[in-house]
DNA sequence: CACGAGACCTGTTCGC
DNA sequence: TGCGAACAGGTCTCGT
């Protein structure tokens, strides 16, 4: 389910609450129930269960597209891969179809971690370095500039794509938000990386952060089975678009495969050339 | 190093 | 209606 901006979303939604709970910084975990054990990356499910217990949540963070519960010892890091939800629930109800781990905050409130495919995965860990390592630049950082874009970019022989979905090469990108950023920029997915210009590459950080920031402020995109509340899918301009008129030229928009993964852009907007 | 295929899983949608 | 194929917001591993 998950990119930068709905993870993101899930950060800002745990830490504020809403309606229905509360936020649950400051909720102290009380039981730890595994459903599924390959949900636990590290370290083995019983430390894991038994070293979640008694920790108070001290606050909430996001790291590319992980979740991170800073504890009073430690710090649970979760990725929700595709179909992972995080969801705060009364203690008492009955737990529904897919929920793989539940940590029970003090008496009333439950943190649920459901995940229809399983492919989510939790770690506890004392040093964020264990997981963080080998992630590249958060593309939201004001730190990271243009320049240090371009040079990386010059670098890679790639196509910029699956270039832009390696999360070593950048963070957080995920399918739909690089579909959208090629297209805001005018670059075909396939594009080799190091043939863009200095300009090209500026124009293609700042449409990234364009359409994350606009992911973010609609509280993320909600499509399939798996709803959330957000409402950036009325926005896009070439995701799941496949025949339906350019908005900006009216061509059809376009699919193909790259690198297994479906891929939308519009012909005209984003011509095929190689520099 | 770059790329493709396969694996990990379950659910929904599409095409005949 | 039924049924198999295709597809899904992600990432890892292995072979070429």
């Amino acid at each position: 389910m998950p990119e930068l901006p709905e993870v993101e979303t899930i950060a800002n939604g745990l830490r504020s609450g809403s309606d229905d709970h509360p936020g649950i910084v400051g909720l102290t975990i009380t039981r730890a129930q595994v459903l599924w054990r390959g949900t636990i990356a590290q370290p083995d499910p019983e430390s894991f269960q038994a070293g979640l217990i008694g920790q108070q949540i001290i606050s909430i963070g996001r790291r590319a597209k992980y979740l991170i519960l800073n504890l009073s010892a430690g710090h649970l890091i979760i990725h929700l891969r595709m179909s992972g939800d995080l969801l705060v629930e009364h203690a008492q109800d009955p737990i529904p179809k897919h929920h793989r781990i539940i940590l029970y905050l003090g008496e009333v409130w439950r943190l649920a971690f459901n995940d229809a495919r399983k492919f989510g995965r939790t770690w506890l860990v004392d040093n964020l370095q264990v997981v963080f390592d080998k992630i590249g630049p958060e593309p939201l950082d004001e730190s990271f500039s243009h320049e240090h874009f371009f040079e990386r970019l010059a670098q890679k022989q790639r196509q910029l794509k699956p270039l832009l979905l390696d999360q070593g090469f950048i963070a957080g990108l995920g399918n739909i938000y690089t579909d959208e950023a090629l297209h805001l920029s005018g670059l075909h997915p396939l594009r080799k990386a190091s043939s863009l210009s200095p300009e090209e590459a500026a124009q293609l950080l700042s449409n990234i952060r364009l359409v994350l920031q606009a992911g973010i402020r609609h509280h993320g995109a909600s499509i399939d089975w798996v709803y959330r509340g957000g409402d950036f899918q009325n926005f896009f301009q070439v995701y799941r678009r496949t025949g339906q008129p350019c908005r900006q030229c009216a061509t059809p928009i376009q699919r193909i495969v790259v690198g297994q993964r479906g891929t939308h852009f519009c012909p005209r907007c984003q011509p095929f050339k190689e520099g």
